[in-house]
DNA sequence: TATAAACCCTGTACCAACTACAGGGTCAAA
DNA sequence: TTTGACCCTGTAGTTGGTACAGGGTTTATA
């Protein structure tokens, strides 16, 4: 990816990583995007530096990392030698995110046995419900 | 279950139901949950009809269940032959928690690829950090 | 050239679903 | 009697943003 620009105002920013202006604003303040220089109408100034940081920023949102977790990826960034830390981090993660599968699969399970429950049902009142205030 | 006490202070109820103390205020400040009768001292007093609603509270939270569509299955539970309702409305949930599943498999997929590419890097640089930056 | 639209700035409030105080009062047991 | 475990209220913090309000600036168009 090529960047024809040199600058870029906040919403240029935003076009060029699919981030919302807001949220950009919202990174600067929790340490995520360094603090761009200001021209003299007191306006942000982004480099190519940012538009780099805040890709990678949004990928690894995409990716479930929370903010705090960016961090530690951005400050490992900076080492050499940090590949193994960084894959034990993403490995941490990745364990996150499949009990996070494994629970909702749970629900999913439930939610259609459920279900199923009132599909064949013929009395008035709803298994459903009852179940939901009866059980355990 | 059978319930051996007619009254419950907050905390009880809270032992009785699985459901933290604080978030039993919560939900009544939200609605959710009656508020209760007080004795002379201002303490909370909850009934047995307040265990039924909270554990059923508790479960439908269990299932993913947000506290607005908790609201939308108890209005239902009053009426009869609603089933269908709540059966359209657990339909609706279950799509969200299956869409939900989707996301965190993609998530899962791309992260073990970045891990395993971390696994056979024999250069300084991190591949997981390098595709990060420059992807897309 | 006027003016309106589209930006930018700041700070603050809002969302969900809680949790955790602070600063008090009450109650039960040793 | 005094200590600890409760209870009360209101409010602030959590996460990851989004959405104003109330201002200033810049750019496009009539």
């Amino acid at each position: 990816m090529k960047f024809s620009k040199l600058t870029y105002s906040r919403g240029q920013l935003a076009k060029h990583t699919n981030v919302n202006a807001e949220t950009i604003r919202y990174y600067e303040k929790n340490q995520l995007l360094d603090e761009p220089k200001r021209s003299n109408n007191g306006y942000r100034v982004y480099s190519n530096t940012h538009i780099e940081r805040l890709t990678f920023i949004r990928r690894s949102r995409e990716l479930g990392f929370s903010i705090n977790e960016i961090k530690g990826l951005l400050s490992l960034q900076k080492e050499t030698n940090s590949c193994e830390q960084v894959q034990q981090a993403s490995k941490n993660h990745l364990q996150d995110i499949q009990s996070k599968i494994m629970d909702l699969k749970k629900m999913e399970t439930s939610l259609k046995n459920l279900i199923n429950e009132c599909e064949s049902n013929t009395s008035p009142a709803c298994p459903m419900i009852e179940t939901l205030f009866t059980q355990q």
